[in-house]
DNA sequence: GCCTAAATTGTGATCGGTCACAACCTAAAA
DNA sequence: TTTTAGGTTGTGACCGATCACAATTTAGGC
């Protein structure tokens, strides 16, 4: 006969009070940190707390106030999916995981991740079927949720506080982004500096604002370094491997060759490698390649790239941070821009005289 | 004057109650299936449910009853950060982060992580504080808490259900694993296919079972195909590139250069194809290089290393699912073994004539 | 020393579910 | 028809925090 053994009974503040000898409502003030409380009794008081262990119970503390102290990160499911089943891991899942942590953990907050899908019309109600379940302090969006409104209305018309994470110029919840103009920039910068004139530039999807904004900056790097742009330096890409593939191909197929490329993310930029080995064009030293991302595998292509890497841990950190302390003090509509990072690896050298 | 907009009411059980013309507590039983109840019944209070988009409310279920719909995955900080630093990514977060959640969605229970230094003393109390402040249903142990007996105790005196991931061999709670021993001994078979009989093995950390197990695996294969192992050939090795480095350093100054190697992970095999850059010993003519663990990086090493999987995921899926549907019905202590998978990449070839 | 305001502590209701148990209804057995 | 067992539904207590408010103590000003 199996004797099905019951869960312990933990302490609660019942117990720490009667232990304390003080009312429950003063345990609940010590543990809240409330101003009012003599510091003889908050002393007896975190005396009977850790003589219990006791730790306060996240449910009960729900259904009493109306807090829950649960912040809810929603990321893309077919994105993350997709990521995980080509075996590439996924650094957005990994920094958003640990930065918002961090940031949690500090406040005595817990963070709890949601997959939606991004193409499911359904997502909305996703999200609502999660926020009626868990009912969060704070929402954060990740790309490509971030730009999609009707989770954001769903979420202003809920009374939840929100964060987006790389994006920017919205005018509702917290957002919080790299600045992308200023990165591409810099890294059309960067390049200049090392002697190239004849930049090309792959752009992202059109759907991301930050595509956008990447082209204007390597634009605006361009036009400071009075460096005339080919019109078909500006290529069209969508992120993927292959559009960077064929993005590459028309550029060395081309008669104004560049000898260095701003690639809009990483896949691309390898996807640029690859084309160039084929072309057997050397890199770094007939081409120098630039990406966005710094995402894992950079440090292990040939050669490793030198990439810019998008803040997504401090982004996270960031965002927790706003939704767990400053709910309300923050405007709707913030923009917080966090700094970029660019590391110089193998795939940039000077130009070729 | 801003007005503090209030979180919006959302409906509860008595709500949906009422529409249908019920007791809550016969909406609780139709939340929850309970069987006795008239179809006629059940459908009149789905359709109430339907109406107001009613979902229940995690705490309230958690206050009530005494279960908390909620998984606990707990994994190694320090690991994880490192990871994170070095540019990594993490193979371990993502693929537990999909596998638990895939699970937990499906029966309506969600996961939460935790991350915790596995060389911190306090890392008990760590986990007894989440536990009584979440009162989680299940706890999922990652490698190296996996090992971590004492996080066993806590939890089997606690009365918790757990799993074990990636380890093997105890007597409480469920664990799941891979069989090392014969992932060990297919990676030395199909060395062996390969013509390969000179093949050393580059140990793990001792302090995991699985480090033994897959030595036990090597040695069994190669007494299998009836090939001596010289006494140099089986090198210890801690996981880091270090240890990889040095040990490839030691096999191929050695007199009996062995054709291939197995290591104990990917990142010591890094290492082995580095130390093999510098010896001019070209891989995989001269050498052949397997390894396991099949992270994401694997595919960007020069060349792509052939590595067996270890099925990350589907042991967190496993695990949560056991932790979910089959309380109390596995016994303590049970074992399960998921296939593991040999993925032949650029690392391997024939044996140098 | 007295009165008032502020600081400190205590009381009971409350959140939204589940639990235990009572009440009712139905159909098969006596 | 009556009995009985079992299926079906309802009632009120309860989980462990917080909230609103009442009661008490303390401190400051006269």
């Amino acid at each position: 006969m199996v004797t099905s053994e019951s869960r312990k009974k933990l302490a609660t503040m019942r117990d720490v009070a009667s232990v304390a000898g003080v009312s429950h409502q003063t345990v609940s003030r010590v543990i809240n940190n409330s101003p009012n409380v003599k510091l003889k009794v908050r002393e007896k008081v975190q005396a009977a707390i850790d003589e219990l262990g006791y730790v306060p119970n996240v449910a009960a503390r729900r259904m009493g106030g109306n807090r829950s102290y649960l912040i809810l990160a929603l990321n893309d499911r077919a994105r993350t999916l997709d990521n995980w089943r080509v075996g590439r891991g996924n650094d957005w899942v990994d920094q958003m995981l640990f930065g918002g942590m961090m940031a949690c953990e500090e406040n005595g907050f817990r963070m709890i991740f949601e997959l939606v899908n991004a193409e499911n019309p359904a997502a909305s109600k996703h999200l609502a079927g999660a926020i009626a379940s868990l009912r969060p302090d704070g929402v954060i969006l990740t790309p490509p949720h971030s730009e999609n409104q009707d989770l954001a209305d769903l979420l202003v018309a809920n009374g939840t506080a929100f964060a987006r994470i790389g994006s920017s110029g919205k005018e509702d919840g917290i957002n919080i982004a790299m600045d992308d103009h200023a990165a591409a920039k810099a890294a059309t910068d960067f390049l200049h500096d090392l002697g190239h004139r004849k930049i090309a530039f792959i752009a992202g999807s059109a759907e991301y604002l930050a595509s956008t904004a990447r082209l204007e900056g390597y634009r605006a790097g361009m036009a400071q370094a009075d460096a005339p742009i080919a019109p078909h330096w500006e290529q069209p890409g969508d992120f993927t491997f292959e559009s960077g593939a064929a993005a590459a191909a028309r550029l060395f197929a081309s008669e104004d060759r560049p000898s260095a490329i701003v690639a809009s993310n990483d896949e691309m930029a390898f996807a640029v490698l690859h084309e160039a080995a084929r072309h057997d064009i050397a890199v770094p030293k007939d081409l120098s390649v630039i990406s966005f991302d710094d995402t894992p595998g950079v440090r292990f292509s040939v050669p490793p790239l030198t990439a810019i890497r998008q803040p997504i841990s401090a982004m996270a950190t960031r965002a927790a941070e706003e939704l767990i302390k400053q709910q309300g003090i923050l405007p709707a509509g913030s923009q917080i821009v966090l700094p970029f990072e660019l590391t110089a690896r193998g795939s940039t050298g000077p130009a070729p005289e």
